[in-house]
DNA sequence: AGTTATTTGATTGTACACAATTTAGTTGTA
DNA sequence: TACAACTAAATTGTGTACAATCAAATAACT
């Protein structure tokens, strides 16, 4: 029996949401073991390829929504990976632009593997994970306009 | 104009779940400055307050599926802010048991008003959040059982 | 030019998450 | 009753998140 108090953990969107998010992070975790990144790691190295491999630290963040906190020694992991180099803009020294290196673009193979198998894990009979994500990021954007 | 790449961003559910989870940690963080409580120490709060005032951490393991490695020092912070207390259980020294003290009882009543404020920030036209909830249970569900 | 304001990234400090290991206590069994 | 197997928490170590602050560089203004 559930409970019907609105103090019920099982009754918060929020403890759904917060418990999905780290079931999906330990699965990617699993497939991403063979890439030897991280689940952020792995976000940063998607941005890096859709961008012809240089990005600012500002436009990182920006697309991640991640602060240079998170950002600043996740990308110095990167770097000691040797996926990623960094180098200061010449037309703007407070500018560092993060570079794909060649073993950084090499990856990128290796990763094209891994949606179809996030999708197989996470696909499941009566569940349109295309309309999950459309309303996740529904109320994203609900969430971030205030 | 979207990448239609496998591997772009934008394609992910992961992120979308990512990004939501954090705006959603966000939102919360503004209601719960008042009580003084952090997420996670809120839903350990609400595990609490919904077992009557006491469980082991085995228990609230179990409940909010983390472990002890994330739970032994939030406990600790909860205890030193005297909303629990913590004692072993005498009919077997292994386990802890967790107690809400009367100050911890007390806040019970500043939570109440948390999920109506929450569900007003969430709500959004064409957006059924129960819906929501039921789509992330039933991707939990899936990718637990692996 | 010189001062002020703004921007960018790094740094610091607190609090999760979680894998892996350790410690202490309990149980099962020869 | 030894003693191996198991269990519950705590501990250790790595990697995020994010608020707050700082330093350096640039822009804007007088």
């Amino acid at each position: 029996m559930t409970s019907t108090s609105t103090l019920a953990l099982d009754n918060q969107l929020c403890f759904s949401l917060y418990r999905a998010q780290r079931l999906m992070t330990r699965t990617y975790q699993d497939l991403l073991k063979e890439l030897e990144l991280t689940y952020p790691q792995y976000l940063t190295m998607l941005v890096l390829w859709e961008t012809q491999g240089s990005v600012t630290m500002k436009e990182l963040a920006a697309r991640l929504e991640l602060d240079s906190g998170t950002l600043t020694p996740l990308v110095k992991r990167l770097v000691a990976m040797g996926l990623v180099s960094k180098e200061r803009d010449i037309a703007d020294e407070r500018r560092t632009i993060l570079l794909l290196t060649d073993a950084g673009a090499a990856l990128r193979s290796q990763a094209e593997k891994v949606p179809a198998q996030i999708y197989t894990l996470c696909n499941s009979e009566g569940l349109d994970l295309h309309t999950v994500k459309g309303e996740l990021d529904a109320l994203s954007q609900h969430l971030s306009k205030r």
